[in-house]
RNA sequence: GUGAGCGUAGCUCAGCUGGUUAGAGCACCGGACUGUGGAUCCGGGGGUCGUGGGUUCAAGUCCCAUCGCUCACCCCA
């Protein structure tokens, strides 16, 4: 058995996901994003300093391990953080600025798997580096937009705010302390939690009393205390987002989980995928590169999980193509044409794609096999064929039927498949 | 980490209140239909009934434990 929270990937679920990746590919690169693969694991330093040591990914979701030298190193849990390692590692700040980087691939979290969540799961990870401009913050939402839709998607809904700047966030912890303390027993279990570790959290509570509290004490939202430039910072990705035409929504509950988000904050969701149903999200990380032991690199960017946009176009009813038969299947009539069908498909290989049956058919039975495998082309050798070095090739389409040299298959079958 | 539901063949599932050698469909392999059958018919391989204890003359079926899966909470993609 494969371990908890993981799985192979194959057949129609591995063309979702490689499809998914490809229309990622092709939105961000041609938004000239450079595709950058960090590897799949760090020094857990890089995540603790960048993710931060009071989230929960940190706390508890980490798969972490020591190597031989005893270096403590992490499998990845996010991109993010390691994005920003490697723009500082190789110098990037000279480059022209912003840089756009990309990537896809697997992280890994350690946490309870369940529909839409697993410990190894797939990221398509963007991230604009080097500006403060709400221009890439927006142009950041419409990528992330835009790749799903792309993919097919339709019940896309995009949610936007803004956790402020440290201060204000500070300010707005301080307020929610102020207020809520008071009420502290009338909160759920993990509210009480939340109130002394990250009192913003309880805003997205899914408990029915902390909701109908906070509308009783009718709790200001973090957007009443983002200070002047938070909000103008706010008001231009909204207008940037709006010129576009990107059918958003101020969201003053989200709250995203992790410490190095500052003012833009977003996500993508969808309703028919379970529990879980963002798909994606990001925002604004100015502090990040420092907390890494960087220069100040501004930057905004977005992940969204591969599985989770699979579940919603499988929600949507929408499938991968089929996967494409061979060209040609060729089936021995007697024993001693089996190597000669070996020889035959090998030597078409690998300008078409040429399978062959191991053991003799009879010929019902050798087109019964080539359609079950889809293949265009079925190809027979019998006795008379193997005396004179030929082939007797049907187009399983329309029944028509040739004979032909060996050496006169390849050309055929290119021309008639194009 | 917490809670609930579920574990019988590769897959989907039968198996009545405990009662002979545990079944079906699909899939796979082979045969029949003499060189053009995604068909039909016949046959075949495959299961420590998740695992370990217990109750009983007898356990797939009842009890306990354990492991696993699924969904939900926490949190997040």
């Amino acid at each position: 058995m494969a371990v908890r929270g993981t799985k192979d990937l194959f057949g129609q679920e591995l063309r979702l996901h490689q499809r998914i990746v490809a229309t990622a590919r092709k939105v961000l690169e041609a938004a000239g994003a450079m595709e950058l693969l960090t590897p799949i694991f760090e020094e857990t330093q890089v995540f603790e300093k960048g993710v931060g040591a009071s989230t929960d990914i940190v706390r508890k979701e980490m798969f972490t391990f020591q190597d031989r030298g005893g270096r403590s190193l992490t499998l990845r849990p996010e991109g993010t953080a390691a994005m920003v390692r490697a723009y500082l590692e190789h110098g990037m700040k000279v480059w022209p600025q912003p840089v756009r980087l990309w990537m896809a691939g697997p992280m890994f979290r350690a946490e309870r798997p369940q529909k839409g969540r697993y410990r190894q799961f797939h990221q398509v990870n963007y991230e604009a580096l080097g500006s403060e401009s709400p221009i890439l913050d927006a142009e950041a939402i419409v990528l992330l937009y835009e790749s799903l839709k792309e993919v097919g998607l339709k019940g896309l809904s995009v949610k936007l705010s803004s956790v402020g700047d440290p201060e204000d966030r500070a300010r707005y912890n301080a307020y929610l302390r102020e207020v809520l303390t008071p009420h502290r027993e009338a909160l759920s279990e993990d509210s009480k939690e939340r109130l002394s570790l990250n009192p913003m959290r309880i805003l997205d509570s899914k408990d029915e009393r902390d909701q109908a509290l906070l509308r009783e004490l009718r709790v200001k939202p973090m957007l009443d205390f983002l200070g002047e430039e938070a909000r103008a910072h706010l008001n231009q990705v909204e207008k940037h987002l709006s010129r576009l035409q990107v059918p958003y929504e101020l969201e003053p509950a989200l709250v995203r989980g992790l410490d190095y988000y500052v003012r833009t904050a977003f996500e993508v969701h969808h309703a028919a995928i379970g529990a879980q149903s963002a798909l994606g999200g990001g925002g604004r990380y100015d502090g990040l590169s420092e907390l890494l032991g960087g220069p100040r690199v501004p930057g905004v960017g977005f992940a969204f999980g591969v599985e989770r946009v699979a579940l919603a176009l499988e929600a949507e009813g929408i499938a991968p193509p089929e996967e494409r038969g061979p060209d040609l299947y060729v089936v021995p009539l007697l024993e001693e044409a089996v190597a000669e069908a070996f020889y035959v498909a090998e030597t078409l290989r690998p300008r078409l794609r040429a399978e062959y049956a191991l053991s003799p058919k009879k010929p019902g039975k050798g087109v019964e096999e080539a359609l079950k495998r889809g293949a265009a082309f079925v190809g027979f050798l019998g006795e008379e064929e193997l005396r004179a070095k030929e082939l007797t090739l049907k187009r399983l389409a329309t029944g028509e039927q040739v004979r032909l040299p060996y050496a006169e298959v390849a050309g055929f079958l290119l021309s008639a498949l194009s």
